[in-house]
DNA sequence: TGTACATCAGTGAACGCGCGTTCACTGATGTAC
DNA sequence: TGTACATCAGTGAACGCGCGTTCACTGATGTAC
């Protein structure tokens, strides 16, 4: 909130020049400013290279120093945004209790709570743009490798999925999940978050359930947790 | 294939005018032009004013006699892509035996099968535009009514959604299902088949399971119907 | 049977807008001598 | 300590494009008398 009218500050008056070996803060000026333009719209249509640069306060053609096109400041928005969404799927596991069960909970809770926060970030993270993006992945940065079936899959959601193939594994470890295969039960476990996140978004007048109960009822059975009597 | 084949042979020459009273017939084939355009370009994007009269071969003026505006089209080809998902599912249910496990995995699979087929059609269903359409849904025709909780809700995944609880709830009577609250498990399931299309269809490049397979994973725990030894 | 007329189903030109992209440029800041 | 110069970090004007929307219009078809 803060941070966003920060943003709509500088856009009124014109941003003062970097100083020089400063002009790589214009890159991240510029990410920050697509996605407060996402935030403000709701749709990543809104990043347009002019919309951008008035957002920051600078010339149109500016940008291209620093961006090749629309397309890779929207890259660099999904990167940004899935660092975020990996800190608070680390802090919902970091506030859990040491029994793995909780731990898996509490992840998956904070996924969908940062998802449902945060519509319109969330949904660039799968948007179409998503595609043409793992396709030239290579000149993108950190593509963290996981591997399911040994075949190696790299990608930018890659970090957050092996967050959630390492809480199922303990569950596993623990002898709370009957699992045989924890890969599996990730993708699957993984599916249904996002599929609660995304339609929970486009139908909200829909009467869903608390977060927590709802990823409850689906994380246990996907993971193969029997659930307690309670 | 040959739909989309006489549709552009239609874009090249001028079409012929409609015969007196025919008019309507005009507002069908801007809604087949609409869809066409969302399949061959892969996103609803592409459905502009312009875009949709030029793959009609009409003036775009043309349109203003039978839509409001861009968002009345795509409405309309959100109505229309229902029905078609909807006799899709209904052709799975059928295609089944009488077990009602049996139907309500190939009523599953049929939904998957469909937005895996189609995921251009199928992300419309879903799309942003699908918030304002729900918001001003008065006008539009045939909101099924369907009731979770007492509550009424309607919409225009209604009735592709009674589907679903009816098959759960067959599969409850007939003591395969331990749940005791249809709706809440249907909420489930198709949370997860949502998730299931949206996730393959954005990230192509992840081993994905067969259809059926990921179905028969997701769908047996989410309405508690336990496994049989297989 | 003829004819004037209303209606239907559109057309064609024009407008202003925001967009991506190009081009030549500017002015402050550091650096070599 | 002074000064010429290279570089950095941008600017401003202009282009052509597709878009939504308006306006006055056209020409075939049915209908009343």
């Amino acid at each position: 909130m803060t941070d966003s009218q920060g943003m709509r500050a500088a856009a009124r008056s014109r941003r003062q020049r970097n100083a020089r070996g400063q002009g790589a803060r214009l890159t991240e000026d510029i990410v920050s400013a697509a996605i407060a333009l996402i935030e403000r719209t709701g749709t990543d249509e809104a990043v347009t290279l002019r919309a951008v640069a008035r957002e920051v306060g600078i010339a149109a053609p500016s940008i291209y120093a620093h961006f090749a096109d629309r397309d890779a400041i929207v890259m660099a928005v999904i990167g940004r945004v899935f660092d975020e969404l990996i800190t608070a799927i680390e802090a919902g596991l970091n506030s859990a209790g040491p029994d793995p069960v909780n731990r898996l909970l509490a992840g998956c809770t904070a996924y969908v709570t940062f998802g449902l926060a945060n519509p319109a970030k969330y949904a660039v993270l799968f948007s179409e743009r998503r595609i043409s993006a793992a396709m030239a992945a290579e000149n993108y940065p950190p593509p963290t490798e996981f591997s399911p079936d040994g075949q190696p899959v790299s990608g930018l959601g890659a970090e957050a999925f092996g967050l959630l193939v390492a809480a199922i594994k303990a569950c596993v470890d623990s002898g709370a999940s009957a699992s045989t295969d924890v890969t599996s039960a990730g993708t699957a476990v993984w599916v249904a978050l996002h599929g609660a996140v995304s339609l929970q978004t486009t139908l909200p007048l829909y009467p869903w359930p608390e977060p927590a109960q709802f990823v409850r009822q689906l994380v246990l059975p996907l993971a193969m947790i029997s659930q307690p009597a309670r």
